[in-house]
DNA sequence: GCCGGTAACTTACTGATGGTAAGTTGCCTT
DNA sequence: AAGGCAACTTACCATCAGTAAGTTACCGGC
């Protein structure tokens, strides 16, 4: 099997294990075996323990973002700052739903390395940034300071995070609920910023 | 040594080890040599290195909810809904400032078994409890039904503890600003829900 | 159609480390 | 003094991350 199409196999086993027993209580031979593999390959490949662990957070955070992306392009370009807004966060709260393996293993990031690996810290910073561009290509959001919008990025992001989390306990709340609790907590603080609207 | 106290002194050092080189780069016997003791009795007292990473955690998220509950009472009866809400994040800010190790000891909550290990989720719980009773404790949000109370609790909880992270990047951004950037994009949505005000 | 090389993969191993069994010391109570 | 328990150690095992040295099979060039 050529490397790429073995690679991306051992990722969806590896993403399942680690999501499934968690990072410390999974082997390198559980993961090889359920591929069909032996350990050195998987070594070839991708060099430690950590560095699988770190190419599975990597492949979900960016399958994350471009969810998000893509349903604050596919939301039309006539759209009010709140559809646009409003649809990321929807489409956040509808990947999670379908990718339970992936979301687990993205709060696994704490079990890899001491200096929060460059590499995991730079594609969440993708997400920031992504969230702060789409703030940014709103007209009324112009005026406002780069350092503010990142900082209600942040906020963005931990809430929906961990609103997640908070759901995997409750049944009850259905992706529009999830949806509407963030919007209506964090929307009227973004909205205050427009200058013009309020 | 009586046992208390040499708990505690484990702790503290395992939480500055853990939290300096990451949960599995760390061994028992760093661990162990820097207090000055030998492996087995570490596992007397912790049964396992899963075990004492919990303990850690669990420490350093009750000093946390206790340092935010405290704010909350020493703000006084007399302040309003807004006072109190600002208090504790400003206490959250504030303690993070204080406990660098602690907090990246959280971050690493991940680390520890698979399920979420029903202890942290405990103490997770805990915080957000916290939260919505101070919520409740408040006149004028009785009639808001309680999902929402926690929903808004979670919110603000991962928002706080996102901008935490984002600060850790961004010295430029102090204590105050990390309250203000929560309290004007969440207090809105807060305030929209107590009936009379807006 | 053989042959050199390389990519995919294995067998067989080592060292480190999480975890344990079986003590040893010393204080504290009776 | 004796008994017992709490604090702590030495010496060990088993597992598992990581590696060295191959082996097989495909693929391009002559």
């Amino acid at each position: 099997m050529p490397r790429a199409q073995r690679e991306e196999q051992i990722l969806t086993v590896a993403e399942l294990v680690f999501a499934e027993n968690g990072y410390s209580a999974t082997t390198m031979e559980d993961i090889a075996e359920r591929v069909g593999v032996t350990k050195p390959l998987i070594y070839e490949y991708f060099g430690s323990k950590e560095g699988l662990l770190s190419a599975c957070i990597t492949r979900a955070r960016t399958q994350l973002r471009e969810a998000t992306e893509s349903a604050w392009e596919s939301v039309g370009p006539t759209a009010s700052l709140e559809e646009v807004f409003r649809a990321g966060i929807h489409a956040f709260f509808t990947f999670i739903d379908g990718h339970a393996t992936a979301f687990v293993l993205i709060q696994q990031e704490g079990a890899v390395a001491s200096q929060a690996s460059p590499l995991i810290e730079s594609i969440r910073e993708q997400q920031s940034a992504a969230t702060v561009a789409a703030f940014r290509a709103a007209p009324s959001l112009a005026g406002v300071p780069e350092t503010l919008l990142e900082g209600y990025a942040e906020v963005v992001i931990g809430a929906c995070e961990r609103l997640a989390v908070w759901r995997t306990t409750r049944p009850d709340v259905g992706v529009e609920d999830a949806t509407d609790i963030v919007v209506s907590s964090v929307w009227g603080g973004l909205a205050a910023l427009v200058p013009s609207a309020g």
